[in-house]
DNA sequence: TTGACATGATACCTTTTGGTGATATATATC
DNA sequence: GATATATATCACCAAAAGGTATCATGTCAA
């Protein structure tokens, strides 16, 4: 629950695509915003947004602050989203049951 | 693929609210805005966003507009979210591949 | 300690968003 | 036809969002 956060992150498409960076590699600010063409200030909002909604997390070394993705928030909207399976797919809802069932056995 | 106008619609609370009350039945306008504190005229701009979103379709049947749950843009969010899976759970990726191997055999 | 570098924070601007209220149109129903 | 019902549309408003520019702070390196 409280997939507020994730999802108005989520609504930017800005910040999906910073996502799908930090999916490659964990990166600085800086390194984010080389990326992108629009201010430090601009992305480091983003990043704030992004960090409320608990899709990264970030960790201070020195004077940089590294962003990583972060499970918490993307599952949460997943989660949210996957319960509109079973409205439309039967077979498709019971393996994700599975899935379900087979990660808590972790 | 398109995804900006599903997460644009989900990142609203009430259309949030709107998708599950519709998972239950379909509901013309009206009826959606009975279950809510807040104009129609608010409640139909919602709806118009969500459509865009695919998240819904309408079928209009005399002067109503029933208003039902669409699998297209919900899919597609979930998709998107579902790319991540793999950096931080590797089991889960695996039994999602299998997912979509066999829903492709259907 | 001086200077360069990475980030933090703030004020400001424009556009979008979420809501209201009033009016118009189309369709049932009597 | 007259009237009630369901929705459409429009103008309007306050607040939030997304961006810039500027200045402050903390840290590394010589």
């Amino acid at each position: 629950m409280n997939e507020q956060g994730a999802f108005r992150a989520l609504a930017d498409p800005t910040r999906r695509q910073i996502l799908m960076h930090l999916s490659a590699a964990d990166m600085t600010i800086g390194e984010v915003s080389d990326r992108f063409e629009m201010t430090r200030g601009a992305i480091k909002k983003h990043l704030t947004i992004l960090e409320e909604g608990n899709l990264i997390s970030v960790q201070t070394s020195g004077r940089e602050r590294i962003n990583h993705l972060e499970p918490l928030g993307i599952k949460s909207a997943a989660n949210w989203l996957n319960y509109f399976n079973q409205f439309w797919d039967d077979k498709l809802g019971a393996l994700q049951s599975a899935i379900e069932k087979e990660t808590k056995n972790d």
